[in-house]
DNA sequence: TTATATTTTCAAAACCTTTTGAAAGAAGTA
DNA sequence: TACTTCTTTCAAAAGGTTTTGAAAATATAA
């Protein structure tokens, strides 16, 4: 397979990806490119490159760089910016997993909080806490571990801890 | 806070984390509402609770069926199908695993291995190969945790390995 | 068989998200 | 200052997904 046929493969399937995990599809298409270019874009380029419009383009190189995924880089007597990816894989996984729990697991887990103090007055009320409680106990386990897994080093984890659960 | 108002917050709550889940809303909302229903629910009563269409409801009862989340159960007598969720969450943990690693993880890797065939004849190509087997790598380490995840029992994850991670 | 209850299908409508591109803004240059 | 280049904004358009509800299909009972 040539180059090229490689790399466009790889930024569609990244794209589809993207959009199953809160990236939208353009996003994570501006990411894939940005992982397999081995130099720094410019905004006209990345928008060339996927036939994007300029707000389309804007909008998108901004959200990665909020979520810590591309990075600026001013190149002197350039007055373009250029973007670069974060391409330490490990850094990317860290990066979603932070948005994700802050937008998706914690704040199901202050509903939760909320409704288990329910008043517990009929056999109906108690059997909803029961459930509620169960969920929150894995909703709370779920973030611990997410917590650790943001924390630690990718050695570790990948050689130690991928080793105990197979 | 009462029954019904609780109630009603889990419905939304778990219907909006759902559709960030591959799920979409009115599916996780159904899932939802069986969850706390102390009994099992007609597809009238369904649509009733959660005022949507029975086309609606239909759809989604059979995808939640598809999905292992929901079960049919039949009453003596009675013509309609009653329903009753899954109420393990541990066991919903496992068959959304399920389903979005064969949906989104699987097809991923299938491209990696493709393009990781790339000639390697230049220095971009060189550069490509490394991150892509850089993302391989980890995408088959994900695999390989929720595979574990899936066969494992949530006695051991909630016991012993989560100690590990935090 | 016919009548009735229930489920399923699917085209059209509603809804939601993403994208476009022109215009405005900002920043550097002459 | 005015000019040029690049970036940002945002209302409208496009595109995609979900929902509706009438009609068709299915199942049971009489």
């Amino acid at each position: 397979m040539q180059l090229e046929e490689a790399q466009e493969k790889f930024i569609q399937s990244w794209g589809t990806l993207g959009s199953h995990w809160g990236i939208n599809r353009t996003m994570a298409q501006v990411h894939a490119l940005l992982l397999v270019s081995a130099h720094p874009l410019s905004a006209q380029q990345i928008m060339d490159a996927l036939k994007i419009s300029s707000g389309n383009a804007n909008m998108n190189i901004r959200a990665l760089i909020d979520w810590g995924l591309v990075f600026k880089e001013l190149k002197p007597g350039e007055r373009k910016e250029f973007f670069v990816a974060e391409k330490d894989m490990w850094e990317v996984v860290r990066k979603i997993t932070i948005q994700r729990k802050k937008k998706e697991l914690e704040p199901v887990i202050r509903v939760l909080n909320e409704i288990s103090e329910v008043e517990e007055n009929s056999p109906e009320a108690e059997e909803f806490v029961k459930v509620v409680e169960d969920i929150r106990t894995l909703a709370q386990k779920a973030d611990s571990t997410l917590e650790g897994l943001v924390k630690s080093d990718q050695k570790w984890f990948v050689g130690t801890f991928l080793n105990l659960i197979k």
